[in-house]
DNA sequence: TCAAATTACATGACGTGTCATTGAATGACA
DNA sequence: TGTCATTCAATGACACGTCATGTAATTTGA
């Protein structure tokens, strides 16, 4: 019933929970506390300010994050209201939407990076 | 600003990200449509399996799960309704509470784990 | 070229989690 | 022993994510 590989299976997820938990839960305390946003709030920041190209941007960042495409929406939603971030309609597909970081969401997510980088060390190591 | 060893964090990060929402999607979709019950009940009923003991449970399980004592709590309720556990005051402090698999919980929870531990294998691998 | 299928994103209903608070039982100790 | 602090669990308000669906733009192909 319980084989030995599955109680280390089982081992092995609860760390992964663990980690993951402990991980988001710090961040997400910490930029909220700081910075007035959520980790998934940076995570969109931060994927905008990766990426230097000039592509129809929300459909590209929802491949590169496991939200779904209705939260990236309503994220995207709560940066823009908060100043941070600004939709552009594409030209060529007007569906599609440009995101681009504002003055104040470059400014912020700047200062966030350095935060979240540090916790990410401090709890994966 | 961006150093290399920062990228690495960053990735190791995403890593862990998609490895969990993949695995916990997985598990959750499967228990969803076979047994009506999520990732979270099921943990809570496998843990209730698994002590063999007769502590004080209530209190003790939530040291075992990233868990809120306010989301144990509701998904207890839940189970409750379900028909999968049972709660039952404990004489020696009567604050606390003892939860038990009933029946009907015992033999969901034996065909559920089944399932639970090969998604896990599929993976994590 | 036009109707049907597809694609990008937004939105509303809903479930579940968190935080803050409450209520009840217990513990500490003057 | 009586008061105050602490602990366990439940609950209500609220935030956020998902699913299903809506809307508008674009593509397909007969």
């Amino acid at each position: 019933m319980a084989t030995p590989q599955d109680r280390q299976l089982v081992e092995q997820w609860r760390s992964i929970q663990t980690t993951y938990f402990r991980t988001a839960g710090a961040i997400d305390r910490a930029l909220e506390s700081r910075f007035s946003i959520g980790l998934t709030e940076f995570e969109i920041l931060d994927l905008v300010a990766d990426s230097a190209d000039s592509a129809c941007r929300m459909k590209q960042l929802g491949e590169r994050t496991p939200m779904t495409q209705s939260a990236m929406s309503k994220v995207v939603d709560r940066l823009e209201k908060a100043g941070l971030i600004c939709r552009h309609s594409c030209e060529d597909d007007r569906r599609s939407l440009f995101l681009e970081l504002t003055d104040a969401g470059r400014a912020l997510h700047g200062k966030a990076a350095v935060e979240h980088r540090a916790l990410l060390k401090e709890n994966l190591a």
